[in-house]
DNA sequence: CACACTACAATTGTTGACAATTGACATTCG
DNA sequence: CGAATGTCAATTGTCAACAATTGTAGTGTG
């Protein structure tokens, strides 16, 4: 089901739009953590005036992507490992009640669908081929929050996802992560499908967790 | 430590300022959930023009306290009882994970200081003050989060005690939800003075889930 | 050579103007 | 009388212009 124009300019206005296509811009890695964000280019660059972009950069700043400085602009907003470390403290528990609420509203068609997520994921992990996994794992990740059913949570941990891609861009996942990744990932789908919330919530928040131990440990420093 | 006008100047720009007036101006009551913020007459009451006005709102849109429609401007958002639920689902995981944190790093300093909000909150209960508790209640709930050391956490935790002030505006507490209310922040207390984690994470989790309980007994409709 | 000062281009912050949209009200028609 | 249409004021969405700020480069001095 695709939206006509006219129906994408009824719900969206241009800095809507343009908050989105900033923030593609940003996590694609075309913008490092710390870089500058001109509005002016961003400006001549979508044809547009620097008012909308100006907005959407506002957006952009309340959401923990970028940061203003005032008289200087917005840049790109620069973790350390200290606050990665935090955010992921935090993505935790979101997870946990994710898998819990999950495992109590499961329908028998989303086990389906968790079950080829993880066979897609199998064939990535099988095959090495780490950028499929990656883009694989982040449509996993959201197809769970959005099912639990909770828009706040969904939205509050997408958000976290996003600021940890920031991060993330400079540390590269090794292969062996990948695979540690995913036998957690096939634990949190055994636990949803046998309907059973605690044992899901611990499998969730375990698998952040333990995420964020093999980011941290790939990256020692703390500033 | 006050800051001089130029300090706040250079660390602060007019629409940052502004989001936090507007904030203060939702939140205190003076519009309600649904009504139509006014971007011209805000400008014209803060003698500004709407540019600011525009990019403060943008950022109050994306942390859910304000609702853009295209071509007709900006709503205070509002929360129906089943929203109202799931924010207070994830609040509460969010401070359960800050009475854990709390329980790990507090000091004898912030027990202290706990006590002392739990004295005066103990005075307004007695003297059935409920405005005043409300108050301190508030600051004693962000001295929690933040004192949990963890900015993201305390960030999203008191985002989502603002939002919920958009629906709880429309429902009183009741007196002998003050009490109850009360004998829980005391066994919080407790449990963090006794540094105990997983004690402290179940009776902050709780908390927030029977102020949820609470509420939503009085306000019965789901709409 | 290092530091201080100056100039200036680039950018940000804000403003007021104009075009587009919407809702409210009045008028017309069946 | 109710529904449809037209009008218009208020407001939103965006733009270009101007003032203010900042960073960089060049020059002068000790």
């Amino acid at each position: 089901m695709t939206l006509n124009a006219i129906d994408i300019l009824r719900s969206n206005s241009l800095p809507t739009l343009l908050e989105q296509e900033i923030e593609r811009v940003i996590l694609g890695g075309e913008f490092a953590p710390g870089d500058h964000v001109n509005e002016k280019e961003l400006a001549l660059r979508f044809g547009i005036s620097r008012g909308p972009v100006r907005e959407a950069l506002r957006s952009l700043d309340s959401s923990g992507l970028v940061e203003q400085v005032p008289n200087r602009g917005f840049f790109v907003r620069r973790l350390t490992a200290a606050q990665a470390r935090d955010i992921y403290d935090v993505r935790a528990v979101l997870f946990g009640l994710a898998g819990k609420l999950l495992a109590e509203r499961i329908t028998d068609e989303g086990v389906d669908q968790l079950r080829a997520f993880i066979a897609e994921m199998d064939t990535a992990v099988a095959a090495n081929d780490f950028e499929a996994y990656v883009k694989i794992n982040f449509v996993f990740h959201e197809f769970i929050v959005v099912s639990a059913g909770n828009p706040t949570l969904a939205q509050q941990y997408m958000t976290l996802v996003k600021q940890l891609r920031l991060y993330r861009a400079r540390n590269l996942m090794l292969g062996d992560s990948m695979h540690a990744s995913h036998q957690e990932h096939h634990a949190m789908v055994d636990a949803v499908a046998a309907r059973d919330p605690a044992r899901a919530s611990l499998a969730h928040a375990r698998h952040v967790e333990a995420a964020k131990e093999r980011l941290m440990s790939t990256a020692p420093n703390l500033k």
